[in-house]
DNA sequence: CGTCCCGTTTGCGCCGGCGCAAAGAGACGC
DNA sequence: GCGTCTCTTTGCGCCGGCGCAAACGGGACG
């Protein structure tokens, strides 16, 4: 991991420190560590104490909860912009999942220390945190009441449209999901595996609402996958070629 | 809903106002409001405009998220000290659940606007929102994890050991839960049906493990669910009698 | 360029648990 | 006390999806 110099302008564009005037920035990019990290690394580990607050300046970072038998749920993927490992700081002080960089990043961290300073001085960075994690409480939950009460491929359905509004990038033909994204990431994300998710997005490939491929995936017909979700009669679906 | 005097005792046992100086306490009472809520009120609904926060001073509330088709997720019980609906003031201002007096309760808000200022003057609060807050993710995300990769039997053994956490007294011959919780309740915890959490419930019933009642469970052998839960092998239990 | 590894696809038998149906017991209101 | 409603229990047929196995293709690496 490679130390960077801070950069002003991405600091200011984390969410985390939205709303905040010049001086507080000021003292935030006095006390940032910024660097590089490569693809594969494990930036923190589940179990670990929960040292760092951190926020990712470019790049994607998968979060990934282990149980006892080794079984794993994606939590989620981190963009730039986005914080991880914060809320872990002030509840518990344990880190409950690994952050693992998925493409070559760059990535900010303050100390837990620094940053309660940061929060007792400037209120506005804790709101913001509150507001961060209270989203990610909303979607979790909604995720569990997804994954108790509907089959599978609605649950894959919601899983590829909440990663297309998070990562999707328009692509000739539609949208596609804008890092390497296997069928196991699907599964651990869905709780199904990897079986299961080929066999739908093979289907639905097959109907012209999506396009695979290794560890990628276009959504071709967005409106078709929004009504499989929702559990919606289906549109008419023209070939399109 | 009847309105009471704010009782400054209660309100300094709220975990929300731990570590509060005498002059902030003094300024939550004032801007408090206490009031009696029946068993079977709904205090605010899925979808409405989070206009208050939220904290039970004595009683059980029930936190339920519905689907589009109906299906209900139980997300949380809230017991006495507990803040509800905050993280949603502060996080998109839309309550995503229901909350619903399980019991005859004792509850206190605050406008979001007051708890907004609050927060801002003394940072502490907002802390220990957040605290809250990112615990309850970690549990939500746990929940995922398990719903994701455990078979039926286990989830129940860790939604009880969770209820027994959190809800259990002691009796004479265990630990009860103390709130009328139906298996439709624990079903709903769970993303099973009553059916199976009955037949569940009746296997470990007939191993000395629980003993069931209408709306009501008692926790016989905690050992042995810990072990269910986490998949050990079973430690010989003798028939208490 | 060749080889190896990993990801993807597909067939298929099996199983956990869903959900219908019915019976019984307890709680509640009149 | 009686009637009604709700909750719990249990039998059982059915189905979604798990997981084993095998084949194929593409990408990485030497």
């Amino acid at each position: 991991m490679t130390p960077l110099a801070p950069d002003p302008a991405s600091l200011r564009g984390l969410r985390l420190f939205s709303g905040l005037d010049a001086a507080a920035l000021a003292e935030i990019v006095r006390s940032a560590h910024t660097r590089r990290i490569g693809k594969g690394t494990t930036i923190f580990s589940q179990g670990d104490r929960a040292a760092l607050c951190h926020a990712l300046i470019d790049g994607r970072v998968k979060i990934v909860q282990t149980g006892a038998d080794g079984q794993q749920l994606v939590v989620r993927y981190i963009g730039a912009g986005e914080m991880f490992g914060t809320a872990a700081v002030f509840s518990g002080g344990i880190y409950p999942a690994d952050a693992l960089a998925m493409v070559d990043c760059v990535g900010v961290h303050w100390t837990a220390a620094t940053m309660g300073e940061l929060m007792e001085r400037y209120p506005r960075i804790a709101l913001n945190a509150l507001d961060i994690v209270g989203r990610r409480l909303q979607e979790v939950q909604t995720r569990l009441r997804e994954l108790s009460t509907e089959r599978v491929e609605r649950r894959v359905a919601h899983a590829l449209l909440r990663l297309v509004r998070q990562a999707g990038r328009r692509v000739g033909n539609g949208v596609e999901i804008d890092f390497p994204l296997s069928r196991q990431d699907i599964a651990e994300m869905t709780g199904t595996t990897l079986h299961t998710v080929s066999r739908i997005l093979s289907g639905w490939e097959g109907q012209g609402i999506v396009e695979g491929g290794r560890q990628q995936v276009t959504i071709r017909q967005p409106h078709a996958l929004v009504a499989i979700a929702e559990d919606l009669p289906r549109p008419e679906t023209p070939e399109e070629k």
